[in-house]
DNA sequence: ACCAATGTTCGATAATAGTCGAACTATCGA
DNA sequence: TCGATAGTTCGACTATTATCGAACATTGGT
């Protein structure tokens, strides 16, 4: 459990972006962090045990899309929102954009800029 | 070979859509698409076996990034731009923004509008 | 020091996905 | 009608990925 290792932006491959947001939790995740600023990976699982959710952040982490930082007995993670908008513009909105339906468009915005 | 079935742009999933693009060789397609209209499924092998290709193309079409459409013997597949603008907007600049490192940002704007 | 809580790592298993040859379908041209 | 061309479909094999329990590590509180 040392730092974790966390790509540069510019190491950013949109082929293992995709990867990561191919799944369903992971989306899920991501767009929740869209929405909260931060979370840590309890509060995500969705009732699935530790070691996939384990599984499930260690892959957006490497993906670039979420960074994860150790405060104290709890994992923080957050969305790389302004990273990823300046290497991929246009991403995040997308991303956001099916999330919205039926929702608040303004909800968004927090994580798009 | 009857008419191939494409999603309607209102039952797209972006799960779905990025499983399609998270493999090298569809997002290699999707990016040739982007830049030249149409295209057959031979023009895009790289060198690959039919069903390979055959194989690749149906699940973009099933994501609902491609349109197919049979013109004699020969299939033209396009990408199904406009309707990903309207329902994903900043996607498919999102996709293409890795493919202009080093090359002409111009060459993109023919796809995104 | 001990305990509880939060994640990680490991290993096994199951599910999903990519690859490719071969047989098949459909269309065009001679 | 025969042959050539473009893709699809099928089936088998391989590889990648997801899931989850169990053991481990780290931190904070008492």
């Amino acid at each position: 459990m040392r730092p974790y290792k966390h790509p540069n932006a510019d190491e950013l491959t949109l082929e293992r972006i995709f990867h990561a947001l191919s799944d369903p939790a992971r989306l899920e995740i991501v767009r929740h962090l869209a929405r909260v600023e931060a979370a840590t990976c309890g509060e995500l699982d969705g009732g699935r045990p530790k070691s996939s959710m384990s599984h499930h952040f260690r892959i957006l982490r490497d993906a670039g899309l979420v960074h994860t930082r150790a405060a104290g007995t709890v994992h923080q993670n957050t969305l790389r929102a302004s990273e990823l908008n300046a290497r991929f513009p246009g991403l995040l909105e997308a991303i956001l954009a099916q999330a919205s339906d039926g929702g608040s468009p303004a909800e968004e915005q927090k994580a798009t800029h």
